[in-house]
DNA sequence: ATCTAGTTTATAATCTTTCTAAAGTGAAAA
DNA sequence: TTTTCACTTTAGAAAGATTATAAACTAGAT
């Protein structure tokens, strides 16, 4: 993703294009592959980055803004601290515990054949299949 | 589950069965349905039923020692607080965000029929099936 | 009955996340 | 361009969940 469609990005989504921002966007959007990170992780890959430093209250403003506004996801993981996706589209995952690390799965690699019906007048919103690996 | 067997499964884990614990294990494992709970609402159901009060370190100590000896199994939900389940077997879950509420399923009613292979040298430890509802 | 390792307890400490309120800044309007 | 002001950022305080600590307690072996 390009410069100019980040800003796109923040200015379609009602926020606006602030220093912090721009940078944590082109940071996270700015790439080929899908990025899983916590607030902890972004915050030390940005610090390592950039020349100034990003207040961590900002990085959880901007983090909740970005999932907010369907930028970033957040991903079911056991544990004290919450994973972020830059994928929002529906997929899966692996999950390695050994190193904490997310793999995603498309959508399409995982078929599911059979379904219990929803409970009580409720409906299904999403279906998330975890896996979990060992070695 | 009858008394008699719940002091045989906290011996049988190596675990004393001291007047805490039994209190706690009785609450958990007497009972037909399986039960989802947080340490939170497992402290306050117990103040509820109990005279005495047991300490909230207690409680940590013990939902995390049954866990440990396989008597209780954690449940992926997002958001801050962990959640239990006294259904240790291989099965998913449904979750109502609306309640907090957690529904089990039977292992044998999701069947998936095609499924990704594990990545470089991993093995699949399990699969859990998250399934979201709305209203 | 005594002893001791394992437990419980209250409280402090830690960790992640959110709140607060003061200072700063885009961008619209003058 | 300058002014203005609502939106942002920031540092630090506060909150909420969980874990650590160390002293008092207790189950069960001797």
């Amino acid at each position: 993703m390009k410069k100019i469609d980040i800003l796109k990005k923040l200015r379609s989504s009602g926020l606006r294009p602030t220093k912090q921002r721009v940078e944590i966007a082109t940071f996270l959007f700015e790439r080929e592959k899908t990025f899983h990170f916590t607030v902890e992780s972004l915050n030390k890959l940005l610090t390592k980055k950039l020349a100034s430093k990003i207040a961590l209250a900002t990085i959880y403003n901007t983090v909740h803004a970005f999932k907010t506004a369907g930028h970033l996801s957040e991903v079911e993981v056991r544990g004290s601290k919450t994973y972020f996706d830059t994928n929002v589209s529906n997929h899966h995952h692996f999950y390695d515990s050994e190193t904490s690390e997310l793999i995603d799965i498309n959508a399409k690699d995982i078929i599911i054949q059979k379904i219990p019906k929803a409970p009580n007048g409720k409906k299904i919103k999403n279906v998330e299949v975890f896996i979990n690996l060992k070695n």
